[in-house]
DNA sequence: AGCACGCCGACT
DNA sequence: GTCGGCGTGCTC
């Protein structure tokens, strides 16, 4: 038996697999995950490493592989369980191990490096003068510049002397041993949070929260651990309780990991959390430097930070005991990654819960069905809060208006006559609206009014966006042009942008109300590394009366002054190619109606659409949960959608076209093949195969993409069938040239 | 990371 | 010639 092993997870040259043999009385501890002791490089130091794979062949040069010396006992580290959990990403979700550890470990010391480290001048600046003379005698050319340069300055940046000055380690260290200089590592440890007077504000629960959070602890000290939905209608307090049920874990001194999508990561949020447990709470984000991150888990790793709150990525803080996980708004499709390994959040969680013993506690006001799903069925536990919590705060009103009614009495603007008398009526009293454009980004593009052509990507198969009124972009590729004045297929002059972006929204706006004070937050007006936040606490603060945005403005923000909330075209999620479709338009419009009416003044929604009885809307207008999932299921169940039905997407992509193609029909010869063999097995339905066919965008960057979709109510031997499809894969001649991601709906 | 190997200038 | 510093490349 061979094991293929990461060295000490140490530097860049050797993060990859070296492979061992197993001497056979090491044999049965020897397991992935495992820590190890081996002999490596020319000098056969000892390091310690970590095996991430076992198998039988070898694949190097037999002569040349060395024995295990031993396994490190120390229990089950943090960085073993990453490991094991990287394994096992690679299995559920077709990666590879490299992808699988870079996603777990997202960390490498190279960023250590990247630590602000100096060098520093030990002696006076005649000596170093000295020092460099003598340098410039014996011709140490390295030497002498170091010295040089640290006449004139006490301090220099490691990286200005090893990029800019051509210098090395080896250069560097005799003049340390000399005592000449000193290189310093500044170890700061940068806490992103600010420390503020912080009081244990003594949360009130109502009834409902009290029972939740009794119940969730009842059920842990009687040692079951466990995955359980909290679902929580909008404002039911959901956060009060994942508190207190954080409060009965880290007593009994174990840690907490709370996911929280990227955009709803406010100050606000945080600090919440931040007045509780102090600075026992620690925060990631994207935003944050590879450096910062590292600090952050390093703090957890050493027990100073007990709660880490974040986005998916957190579920990767190296805790030595985790014992609950929290997933709040768990039907967020930002828990779904979108490189590979193409993991969801949800299942790692679930997963990680399991291998450490951990509760998992998915919140959520419009559970995503495959959540409630196994809720209702009884194999997750179900939490609910059906009240909100402040008593006196009432659901908003909710009015649908029906455009084609507005079209067919003569109004052609993006405003219904309800919302614009609702707008003018807030203008009058001093309150605040908010414009909610339900899209994705602002997608206008440029098109010809002669030929009807659309300008497009020349490299890849969309058409290119409008950035400014002025720049085309690929928002695939990146490819950037002036945008024409003359249409390149038929040389007309009447060529002009199309589309509703939240700009033309800002346009209308003013026009129709020039008094009122407008914010627009999009794409163009958020670029700037704060301007996110600039915006939103503008609008908080009064600074404005309307704010027009998109998705970004609708989820997690508190503005106690908005009453009204106007949807200006419901539709616009509802008619996308994706199954989930429906299920996003729902959810999205129950937020923008929980946004309306948080404070005490009672709130209005507008929803206005083509489609007024289509369920998601109807259903979000009711705020009736229940009845859309009733229907939905419906729906997802006669086309054969998950949850019932589990559904894998096999993408190739190849420069050449006709290579792709053959490696396409070898797939789905293979797929048919290997999951009749399946069927037999399981004794279960059968594995549906669609396509192939080419992907929503054929072509990205000059390479041609192909979709396989494939469906079967089991998701085990979907796995399976991966494992399978990887495996035939490796002996093909097109291996090399064609790229394939799995990812599973 | 840490070791070997090979290159090149300096000293004998 | 040979010695030693320095850069480069590889480690199962």
């Amino acid at each position: 038996m061979y094991a293929n092993i990461i060295i000490d997870i140490s530097h860049e040259m050797v993060d990859r697999p070296f492979q061992y043999r197993i001497p056979a009385h090491l044999e049965p501890e020897i397991l992935v995950g495992t820590q190890v002791r081996i002999p490596f490089g020319a000098g056969n130091h000892l390091r310690k490493g970590y095996v991430v794979d076992l198998t039988k062949q070898a694949e190097f040069d037999i002569q040349k592989i060395k024995d295990i010396a031993g396994v490190v006992v120390e229990g089950v580290t943090a960085q073993t369980r990453l490991i094991q959990l990287a394994w096992w990403l690679k299995e559920r979700y077709g990666s590879t191990m490299n992808q699988a550890l870079k996603t777990v470990l997202p960390v490498k010391q190279k960023v250590k490096q990247k630590q602000a480290r100096f060098i520093r001048r030990l002696l006076t600046r005649e000596d170093i003068r000295a020092a460099a003379d003598e340098a410039a005698r014996k011709h140490y050319g390295a030497r002498e510049r170091l010295l040089r340069a640290l006449e004139d300055a006490d301090e220099i940046p490691y990286e200005v002397a090893a990029d800019q000055m051509n210098l090395t380690m080896a250069s560097i260290k005799p003049l340390v041993e000399k005592g000449m200089i000193a290189l310093e590592a500044e170890t700061v440890f940068r806490n992103p949070l600010i420390r503020q007077d912080l009081k244990s504000a003594a949360v009130e629960l109502n009834r409902e929260q009290e029972a939740a959070v009794k119940d969730f602890a009842d059920r842990y000290d009687r040692g079951i651990r466990e995955t359980a939905l909290l679902y929580g209608v909008t404002g039911s307090g959901k956060t009060e309780v994942y508190m207190e049920m954080i409060a009965h874990v880290l007593k009994a001194g174990r840690q907490v990991i709370v996911l929280i999508p990227e955009i709803a990561l406010t100050y606000q949020t945080v600090m919440r959390f931040y007045k509780r447990f102090g600075s026992l709470v620690s925060i990631i984000n994207s935003r944050m430097s590879q450096g910062e991150r590292y600090d952050q888990f390093e703090r957890a790793k050493n027990g100073q930070v007990r709660i880490m709150i974040g986005p998916r990525s957190a579920l990767f803080t190296p805790f030595c005991d985790p014992g609950l996980i929290i997933m709040d708004e768990e039907h967020e499709t930002a828990y779904k990654s979108e490189t590979s390994p193409r993991y969801h959040a949800r299942e790692v969680a679930v997963r990680l819960g399991a291998t450490c013993n951990a509760s998992v506690v998915l919140g959520s006001a419009t559970p995503s069905l495959e959540a409630y799903t196994k809720a209702v069925e009884g194999t997750w536990h179900l939490y609910q809060l059906t009240q909100r919590a402040k008593k006196d705060s009432r659901m908003a009103q909710v009015h649908v208006v029906d455009l084609r009614t507005e079209l067919k009495e003569g109004n052609r603007s993006m405003f219904s006559r309800k919302l614009l008398e609702a707008m003018t009526q807030r203008l009058k009293a001093g309150q605040q609206t908010m414009l909610f454009m339900n899209r994705r980004g602002y997608a206008s593009f440029v098109s010809c009014r002669s030929c009807g052509e659309a300008v497009k990507c020349p490299h890849c198969d969309v058409t290119l966006t409008l950035h400014f009124g002025q720049k085309l972009v690929c928002h695939y590729c990146g490819h950037e042009t002036k945008a024409p004045n003359h249409c390149p297929q038929c040389g007309s002059p009447y060529i002009a942008g199309f589309g509703t972006g939240t700009q033309k929204v800002e346009e209308m706006t003013k026009k129709m109300f020039p008094q009122a004070r407008v914010l627009r937050m999009d794409m163009d007006t958020t670029s700037k590394k704060e301007g996110h936040q600039e915006i939103l606490s503008a609008f908080a603060q009064g600074k404005a009366d309307i704010l027009i945005g998109t998705q970004m403005i609708v989820k997690g923000h508190d503005f106690p002054k908005v009453t009204l909330v106007g949807v200006l075209a419901a539709d616009l999620s509802l008619y996308t190619s994706d199954f989930r479709c429906g299920e996003r338009t729902f959810q999205l419009l129950c937020q923008a109606a929980g946004r309306a009416g948080r404070g005490e003044l009672f709130g209005e929604v507008v929803i206005q659409t083509y489609n007024p009885e289509h369920y998601s809307i109807t259903c979000a207008a009711a705020q009736d949960y229940r009845s859309f999932y009733r229907q939905e299921m419906v729906y997802r169940d006669m086309l054969g959608y998950p949850p019932r039905i589990q559904l894998l997407a096999v993408m190739a992509s190849c420069k050449s076209e006709e290579t792709l193609n053959e490696a396409m029909e070898h797939l789905s010869r293979w797929a048919g093949e290997e999951g009749g063999l399946l069927e037999a097995e399981a004794e279960g339905g059968r594995v549906e195969m669609i396509g192939p066919a080419q992907a929503t965008v054929y072509k990205v960057n000059d390479i041609y993409r192909k979709i396989l979709y494939l469906k079967q109510e089991n998701c085990d031997i979907l796995i399976k069938l991966k494992s399978c499809l990887e495996q035939r894969r490796r002996n093909a001649w097109w291996q090399q040239q064609v790229m394939i991601q799995y990812d599973f709906a």
